[in-house]
DNA sequence: AATTTTCACGAAAACGTTTTCGTGTTGATA
DNA sequence: TATCAACACGAAAACGTTTTCGTGAAAATT
């Protein structure tokens, strides 16, 4: 193959020195005209590029930030990356994209690889493996490594570096409120394994609203999903005696489309027996019938500013950087499968 | 900020030489039991990791390879990626995503950023922009410099590189012919803007599969869809006159899905008056009502032999390669967007 | 006792770059 | 004519590794 041409390559042709060459291309003073015109012409026509690992090596710095998901395929995800992108780019990083793909092994993996020098600083969201090893070592010595860690979605209160959360208990409370609002009296919910923290700071909203409305717990409406079965077998329970949720809040998007599904196969219709809200990481909402009421997240926004919170670290160097955590708000988007609420005034 | 320890540093502390460091840590017969255990237990406790540039520079090359995808938020991009990361991770590889966001500038400015030095070879599926613009020089630039380069589903004749496309004009067939066969007579065609490659291919099946069935081609029932126009109101013009057709296949899964939801405000019903099938890139298409017919593009099998093409040119350096062209076959997925077949035997 | 091996380590080059600090040759100045 | 600045370039260090080739001392062999 060709070989990568090199400031010495071009030395040799010129028959002067590296330091010539590196300086001829930099349009320095200290070169004579002549030298540099032909040198640059060369340049220009082998299409030369300083190497980047020599660069990166000398300068002790990569300008590339690495970001590490649990999932790509998951809408919210691929959202934040969005927003990390875009603002990197505009300060003039380069975004380095990991999978853990939910495995802790792989989590590890990932870390070490990206902490060995080839980016300035790691966006991260943790692993559900690892959430439920409860392991957060490797993340640890990250930050005792000198790397700058921001974490964003699924975060771990121990470990001490900024954050990005989105308000899971804040959305939480508006679905459930909406539900109350709407005349719901039975609100079932729809939600994760306990050790996914953000399905519990879903499931915490949801209690602290009924209890705003002195709406008693009915611990049978509410299903913990596990993903290794099939969903709406899990969901069946619901409508199989009778006794079916006339509000139904989920936790994600793909629950909330499949309860809807599932409340149509025993033929109930929403909004008019059953409401139903859910939390957005994707763009199902939309397509469905009806389409679903859901809980906006903003994965843009917290892409946005983790990559901001990280590249304020890195820039504060030496001086002992103050950690934040940045609340993402989150908001009701309104569609179909809920009621409309009658306006008074 | 903590200082990263290096083999300089472990040196120091020992009062050895650098090379006796890394032969210690390399469990180096030529040093001593004695000393390799203080050393090994020293890095062990300050854990110590080699620096990924130093050794890049060293060996000539990184074990990551870069991907350039047109969009993160697209459902197939992101199951291609998934193709590729499994593949990349098993032979050692790392994996750095870039985004061209479609345009133009950001592809050539992430090929540049790629082709410096920071990765071994490079997957890439080129940016709307590109191929309205019709410029494909950084590409080419690329392959002059000796850097492998894989295309895949949105590739360019004119390069010479190893290639993975999807068997649209199959898929296209496959689904069109699935209209006839269930007996639909005015089959429409919603598709992208010419300069879309893809697009053509997939509209060239259609016309095949109508051709092939002696049925005429009425140029109303062909829509481009303009993206930076509202899908819906470009899509009325099927219905408006009560001339409607009776079987639509939408080169994408929105403009399916879409489509759907405009008829059904027409008063039409899916399968019944008309049958609906979509090109598949995303999870919409399961939880539409009713769900959608598609054809599936197998975007991991893209991926995974994009980067088997990638990494087989990158192990045969030296030797001229011969480049490939890879055709991933498509088929279709039956749901409830088309009537079921009578089964005759 | 003289020679050869083995042992345990160090020096240096190489990867590609940037930058500081020489240094030899001009031409101008005193 | 001696001194000095300007000019145009080179040498070398530094970033952090790995690896080949020495090399001095001790141990083993004749």
């Amino acid at each position: 193959m060709k070989q990568k041409i090199t400031l010495k390559k071009i030395a040799k042709e010129f028959g002067v020195s590296i330091s010539t060459v590196s300086k001829a291309l930099k349009d320095s003073h200290e070169i004579s005209q002549e030298l540099k015109n032909k040198i640059q012409a060369f340049a220009t026509y082998y299409h030369y590029k300083p190497n980047s690992l020599a660069l990166n090596l000398r300068n002790q710095n990569t300008k590339t930030i690495g970001v590490i998901i649990p999932e790509i395929v998951h809408h919210f995800f691929t959202t934040v990356i969005t927003g990390i992108e875009k603002l990197a780019n505009d300060k003039g990083y380069n975004v380095m994209i990991c999978l853990s793909n939910e495995s802790y092994k792989k989590e590890v993996l990932n870390l070490q690889m990206l902490a060995s020098g080839v980016v300035d600083g790691i966006i991260a969201s943790v692993a559900k493996e690892t959430e439920e090893k409860d392991d957060y070592r490797h993340f640890n010595e990250l930050i005792n490594n000198g790397i700058p860690l921001v974490m964003f979605d699924r975060v771990v209160d121990e470990i001490n570096c900024s954050k990005v959360i989105a308000d899971d208990k804040g959305g939480a409370i508006l679905a459930t409120q909406q539900l109350i609002k709407n005349g719901c009296k039975r609100i079932a919910l729809l939600t994760t394994p306990d050790y996914v923290t953000v399905g519990n700071e879903r499931r915490e909203g949801y209690l602290m609203a009924l209890n705003d409305h002195n709406m008693a717990v009915d611990h049978d409406l509410i299903i913990k999903i596990d993903d290794k079965l099939t969903i709406d077998e899990q969901l069946s329970v619901l409508f199989e005696d009778g006794n079916y949720p006339d509000g139904i809040f989920a936790v994600n998007e793909i629950y909330a489309a499949t309860v809807m599904k599932v409340a149509r196969g025993y033929g109930y219709n929403v909004p008019e027996d059953i409401e139903v809200i859910g939390f957005t990481d994707g763009l199902i909402s939309e397509f469905t019938t009806p389409s679903l009421t859901t809980v906006a997240q903003h994965g843009r926004t917290m892409g946005r500013k983790s990559c901001e919170l990280l590249l304020d670290e890195i820039d504060s160097q030496d001086t002992e950087y103050q950690y934040k955590t940045n609340l993402i708000k989150t908001d009701l988007t309104i569609r179909d499968s809920t009621k409309k609420v009658q306006l008074h005034n």
